[in-house]
DNA sequence: GTCTATAAGGCGATAGAC
DNA sequence: GTCTATCGCCTTATAGAC
């Protein structure tokens, strides 16, 4: 049970600051030890507070993956919402891999939460997976499907190229250790996302070009 | 400390085997819950033994998940050194695709436990990465450059090519959760590996063809 | 709202009989 | 080699003072 509604409106300033320092908190821990891997005792020394206290906030541990977990999935499903039916097809392609990448590079933490919660069989949000994500993936599979059919696109199986870019973006976030082991120092440090954005560019453009 | 070496061959064989049925319900068990979210008890139980017996031949929980960390990277190296460079440019990757296909399809446990290694920081096996696995990456890339300066290829950085593929490839074992949950019934059932090649094969033989 | 103290249970690992 | 019993730590979560 949340803490009741306080009665001014400074109260109620100070919980959702707290809230989110905490949720800030445990997502770095949560997103890098996994959840059976990460204590309330690292989440609360993160947050700054005792573990009573931060549990005064969060009553379980599995609230604040919980938290995470649903305020993660509507902004995971944006990039793909923003495809646009009246753009130019490979256009399109090109700037919803940009997208990607981008959120790869700015939300590392949040795509490891993720690929963790799926690895580990998505316990927590199967059904939005089967609801929300299926029905918006079908939405713009028609799209690409329709674009083929206007030969705008060379033939493909529009879930497999959906699936194909959700894969190569999020694994710079996902597996950015084994990609810093690989490469050079300087790549490393300025230029991987952008040399990664370009090479995925070229790959789809000329693999998808009618 | 592992047992002595025993005085007869009979023993040793039972050895061997109870560790081969250790090996793999820890993978089993590894794979799906993560290194802090198997107990000891559960790979105890899913190897049919108690977990006294089981700490007989394997003392730590942690010498199990490097054991069968050590044992994974010799497989995972092998189809990417299998990329010969005697082949015809655009049939190798091609070959590479369905290679690293089959081992998703084949061995997603193995493909899961590394993921939530590397997800996690590779603690225990960044030496390799930054050894062997770059070597060998190093070494396939300037094969890929030396096609590309035969225009056999496209121009592309062989490098990023190389982590798309694995990225590619591998989601259809660590994300099979959130295939699964889009795909129809009968595709999920049956032809979603084979779906996957298809859809590959013909975005990197146009992508990347000279 | 925040703290100290502690209950309650899970879990890795060991002891020692057989 | 395998078992039963158990130690001792770690971790979640709560009680209750301030």
């Amino acid at each position: 049970m949340k803490p009741r509604a306080a009665s001014t409106q400074r109260r109620t300033r100070i919980q959702k600051e707290n809230e989110e320092i905490i949720l800030e908190s445990a997502l770095e821990i949560f997103s890098t030890n996994g959840f059976r891997g990460t204590t309330i005792d690292q989440i609360a020394a993160a947050a700054g507070m005792s573990k009573p206290n931060l549990l005064y906030y969060f009553r379980r541990k599995e609230d604040m993956h919980q938290a995470l977990l649903d305020q993660l999935l509507t902004n995971w499903l944006a990039p793909l919402e923003e495809m646009d039916p009246g753009g130019e097809p490979l256009e399109e392609i090109c700037k919803y891999i940009r997208r990607k990448l981008e959120m790869a590079e700015k939300y590392p933490r949040e795509s490891r939460l993720f690929a963790n919660e799926i690895l580990q069989g998505a316990p927590h949000i199967k059904e939005q997976l089967e609801g929300a994500l299926r029905e918006l993936v079908d939405e713009k599979s028609m799209l690409i499907e329709n674009w083929i059919e206007q030969k705008k696109l060379a033939p493909c199986d529009p879930r497999h190229v959906i699936f194909s870019i959700w894969a190569t973006t999020q694994h710079y976030a996902d597996f950015d250790v084994q990609i810093c082991a690989i490469l050079a120092e300087e790549e490393r440090i300025k230029t991987r996302f952008e040399d990664a954005a370009k090479m995925l560019e070229g790959l789809y453009v000329n693999g998808l070009k009618p």
